[in-house]
DNA sequence: CTGAAAGCGCTTACAG
DNA sequence: CTGAAAGCGCTTACAG
């Protein structure tokens, strides 16, 4: 009852253990008919290569790595990264791999981890998530030659592949949506400002005010949390000229927005609009639904392993943009109340 | 610039390789002038011994494996799988382990993961997430007699150790804060009633309410998303002796709820009172604040990697009970007011 | 306490 | 097209 190895094969199909080798891994080198004879064989013994037999000799480790920082508090909350692992997996199974999963307390760690699972010959590959610019990862990485795909924009990401859409065209098409809705006065409270698409997004956010004439814009930068989405809020809301529309950089935080708005009297969207970017099912079932920025997630998951499995086999592999995130009207963004103005 | 191996430290402090196993290893067999040696090249020279080689050699592959069903919807949603993986790898880290994460589409699939793993050699111990009476993953496990944790109730565990707590008694507790609040007509909206913990819950909902002489109790079976939660409660709310308050499995379908009572001009909790099991930080924000069931998901996490850790060091494993879920009182619940009785 | 050797289960040149 | 053999980097009895 012990597990089949390919000596068990061999003997049973009367061939070398190289024959079984070549006709498993669907290899020249065996003809045909003792292909299928081997096959068999295989398939009635149930048999599954050893996975580290298999990579000591040389052949891939058929896993990749994700590192995570730990939850302070938001990354339980947004569907973000359930999404993308799960797009992840939907092409690693493709082509049996697995995906090793780790947390960590901060990018130091996260680069140990990523140095230690090379070294121990665990993973063929690594993804990146929440890139800053200069991001030490990245170019520890770079030198290390490994194979490894930034999921962030280009601009953090040096040398390596990256699968990110463009959030500068996303956040236009939020403001310019509100401008057109009669908002002249447009905050926005910020992710955390060292990710580089959070710096992306000011930028684009300042750009597009100054462009349509919007004086008084201001970015509040926050960290993701309820708490922090709702302090903003408040600090937004409590000035002689408030905003009359809030753009949150992620949807716990939007949450966040509309709860203060209710708890001062102002109505959305009668007196504010809230959008939130990052669309999530708890958007969808708040009193008003709050408009947002959606974007498929999965899809990003599967690009950046489809850009990995191929920067393993050695393929050549270029940076990918993904649809960006387009705008979902919901009840939260209405158009301005003259006499609220 | 090659990863070095056993045998560079063994030729750079002048020993055998295996005596650099044993150093490595902190077993016997090398005196300690040797062993301090061994160490300090090996440091010196970042080793890290190869994963596969020392897995092959008949040493542990220091990876246990965790399958979760793909999201339909709400995995993305439910903090439970995110602050349940924190809690694991606080531990696994603590003793060199990975995690290999799997999303499946089934059962099937799952076990089919599991069986693989093992097969491959890539896993020492798998988790068992979601359990439903009777599941075939569990009795799996238990025939191929692999260290194997269930995260789930007892009575769903079979012969394999698991990790949960009393939800019976969180149960009770809910009901009677609510019945102590004047409550009479208490509904409830359930989790998938497959599920083992769901029918524990359902139980002794039953139970409590029939001690309390609440005859007018009600569970409605959902899947834990939101839409279905805001059917349920729909369905409840439009009956003519309508609920006065409802208790619902997760956090998600509570936050619908919600919603369908605010669309439905009940106030909540001047007319209904709402209760969500399993706390998250969107239950904070809400106006009015979801009172919740909260327990320590993670906690859960890192006992079960414990006791996963301890079954693969061959060690005597028994089912352990974290702490029940506690009753966090916040705005959403309230005294009866007799008039709307 | 230490060294030399076998073996884990594969893959891959290398001869036939 | 096929077989016999070396080797991947460890661990672990087994002699000294």
């Amino acid at each position: 009852m012990k597990r089949p190895t390919i000596a068990d094969i061999a003997r049973e199909a009367g061939v070398s253990k190289g024959a079984v080798s070549y006709a498993l891994n669907g290899r020249p080198g065996v003809s045909p008919a003792t292909r299928e004879r081997i096959l068999e064989v295989a398939g009635r013994l149930n048999f599954h290569a050893d996975s580290n037999a298999r990579a000591l000799a040389g052949a891939k480790a058929r896993v990749v790595g994700l590192t995570l920082q730990r939850p302070p508090s938001t990354l339980g909350v947004e569907p973000f990264f359930m999404e993308l692992i799960s797009g992840l997996e939907l092409e690693l199974s493709r082509q049996s791999y697995a995906l090793l999963l780790q947390m960590a307390s901060g990018r130091d760690e996260e680069l140990a981890f990523y140095r230690r699972w090379f070294a121990e010959g665990r993973v063929d590959g690594v993804l990146v998530c929440d890139v800053r610019t200069g991001d030490p990862r990245v170019a520890a990485l770079e030198e290390l030659g490994v194979p490894a795909i930034v999921i962030g924009p280009p601009d953090a990401s040096g040398g390596l592949p990256c699968v990110w859409s463009d959030d500068a065209q996303s956040m236009v098409e939020a403001v310019e949506y509100l401008a057109a809705l009669g908002h002249r006065r447009i905050a926005r409270v910020g992710g955390i400002a060292e990710f580089a698409h959070t710096a992306i997004r000011t930028a684009a956010f300042t750009e597009v005010a100054a462009r349509l004439g919007l004086t008084e814009t201001t970015t509040i930068p926050a960290d993701y949390s309820g708490e922090s989405g709702a302090r903003a809020t408040r600090r937004l809301l409590s000035t002689p000229d408030r905003p009359t529309a809030i753009i949150y950089d992620n949807d716990i935080m939007a949450v966040a927005g509309l709860t203060v708005a209710h708890e001062l009297g102002i109505s959305v969207p009668g007196q504010l609009s809230i959008i939130a970017w990052d669309d999530s099912p708890v958007c969808r079932l708040l009193h008003p639904p709050l408009t947002a920025l959606t974007r498929d997630i999965g899809a990003y998951g599967v690009r950046a392993a489809h850009l990995l499995l191929a920067a393993i086999a050695g393929e050549p592999v270029a940076s990918t943009h993904g649809a960006p995130a387009h705008l979902s009207p919901r009840g939260s963004t209405a158009r301005l109340q003259p006499t609220t103005a």
